[in-house]
DNA sequence: TATTATTGTGAAATCGGTTTCACGCCAAAG
DNA sequence: CTTTGGCGTGAAACCGATTTCACAATAATA
């Protein structure tokens, strides 16, 4: 009855009969280890049923095995499927390569609150950080030597390696789409432009115009915050403002549903008065009436990418930060 | 330039001029070290900005601080916000505790996969498990002595420690209030009844008809899966066989809208000819039209309380299961 | 053949805390 | 006045790996 204790390194060593510095050197990796020897130890590991010992080989090697995802809990973790997407897909490539997520949600601003302590006292091996307002806690951490990625555009030029969807592309093909269409008159309801995301999508709508020769109107260009409530509210000005506006860019599906019930409420049709397009393609672009054209990034792919990014850094190999393509997808509203 | 060495027990035990075994006692709230010493010890530690190193401290403790929450990739992770929401609860409790979240996204139902033996070789000090279809596993688990938690009731009665939303009372408050209001003809549109949770919600319903000493047709009894998609489907079943149905519950808000769909799609309105009421007051049912009444459950809270059932295990207090008040949330659709 | 590299290996130190154990001291009990 | 008991304390063992270092044995060089 008595829960035999699990084996460690001196029983391995005592079977496979050689020292315990051998068996390390096989369950490392180190190439110059006698075959013979490997494969006892290979064979006395398999019988014994072994595993590591996690924190005796954080203690001794200085490698946790942990990396920390942190989330800004501004962010609408609530009510927004996105950050799970991409923290289900960075948890899945971490997790073959052997490493655990740690999730931290907290306010990410604070250069001296608990997240800061425990991610500078080096009880993690890496930090990957979602999008943020500040990034005086990255770069601080950076300079310190902790491998970072963060995902969404870093707002300085400092060499922080990131992956982003194609923000910019996104509101260029949204856009363009609309004047190929026909409409004359297409406005945009951007999300925080205080964020890199908000303005790269406001720079591909606006690079639409210019490639046209045109400039939008300043009333076309209204700042919304991504809330359904704001969508409304801004396609209100909107219509006040230009009553033959015909197009709309909305920088999120939520934003976008906003304005197209201030639409019908105006008494228009969606797409037939106004075409609307929204970013994201969040659930509610799928179920909403009539069903939303949207941008849709691959929320999964982006998280992966994240990982691998990390990885390669733990590795010592060269990163690349990474603009993860979007795809237009067109439904019933565009 | 050299980075200084972080200190150690040794340079606060030198500074404060006690013994290590003082200094570790004074950090772990041992009562019986003498006052002065403590302070001398406190002191020491704010001056030379001290914090423990926690691999040192897992392996010498055996505690490793971690706490694992274990999802399962069936789950609609990606498309619902719902665990999300819960996993930031349970972060936040955590963290307040000193503990951190690792999480883990798999195929739970592997008794012998990767999960399974990162779990058992206690590498985290509890684990945290969200709904799931088979709990051999966590049983399993729970009898080699890990701390566990389920958010959802569990299939089987052992006695595991579990957080659940009251998903009986959520069936039997939208029932009522359907009948309340006048409906005749009450259907249901099930999740997977295989859930606990979605029968509890079936139970509900059906206990408002025993209730009032009726007994529902099967025709009004619809199985859906808890997608869209099988909304409308079912909904569609529902009013060929049931052309007079007047009031629906539909387990979760997506079957709901898909409900509403093909209810409006047969030329009937919404709630004129039929009321029908969703589970969850997820996103899509505030922002649909007509706009969604819902039961709610604060999921926040249903995160946080599993967190505190598991930092009390882990204090070897006594724990009891909770169940999560739910709230009838009254909009347009019903 | 003598000498220097090279390679594989094990003993032992190390990582930074926790915990056992024995000792010295003082108050209560005999 | 001695004995027993309890309490605060420090020395040292311990947790389970990694890594340095020294030392053979072998291969390469002169």
């Amino acid at each position: 009855m008595s829960a035999k204790p699990r084996p460690t390194y001196s029983a391995i060593a005592k079977a496979a009969g050689v020292s315990e510095a051998t068996v390390s050197r096989v369950l490392n990796g180190d190439e110059r280890v006698n075959p013979e020897r490997t494969a006892a130890v290979m064979k006395a590991v398999e019988d014994l049923g072994y595993r590591k010992n996690r924190a005796a080989t954080a203690l001794a090697s200085g490698r946790t095995g942990l990396i920390a995802v942190v989330i800004d809990d501004d962010l609408s973790i609530f009510s927004d499927p996105f950050w799970g997407t991409v923290t289900s897909g960075i948890s899945r490539v971490l997790m073959e390569n052997h490493l655990q997520t740690v999730l931290m949600v907290t306010s990410v601003n604070n250069v001296d609150g608990p997240v800061a302590h425990y991610l500078e006292s080096r009880e993690v091996d890496g930090a990957i950080f979602f999008a943020l307002h500040k990034d005086t806690l990255v770069r601080k951490l950076a300079k310190a030597g902790l491998p970072i990625v963060l995902t969404g555009s870093p707002h300085t030029d400092a060499d922080l390696t990131f992956v982003d969807t194609d923000n910019f592309g996104g509101g260029y093909a949204a856009t363009k789409h609309l004047m190929n269409k026909g409409c004359k008159k297409v406005a945009i309801i951007t999300g925080d432009i205080e964020t890199t995301a908000g303005h790269q999508r406001l720079d591909g709508y606006n690079q639409v115009y210019r490639e046209l020769g045109r400039v939008p109107a300043k009333t076309l260009v209204k700042q919304g915050d991504y809330s359904y409530e704001s969508g409304h509210a801004q396609m209100v000005h909107l219509l006040a403002d230009n009553p033959d506006v015909d197009g709309v860019f909305a920088c999120n599906d939520l934003m976008a549903l906003g304005a197209i019930a201030a639409i019908e409420e105006a008494g228009k049709s969606v797409p037939g008065d106004v075409a609307v397009i929204g970013f994201d393609d969040s659930l509610p672009a799928r179920t909403s009436r009539p069903q939303l054209s949207t941008v849709r990034q691959d929320i999964s792919a982006l998280g992966e990418a994240a990982a691998q990014l990390m990885i390669a850094q733990l590795n010592g190999e060269p990163v690349e930060s990474r603009i993860m393509p979007i795809e237009l997808v067109l439904r019933e509203s565009a």
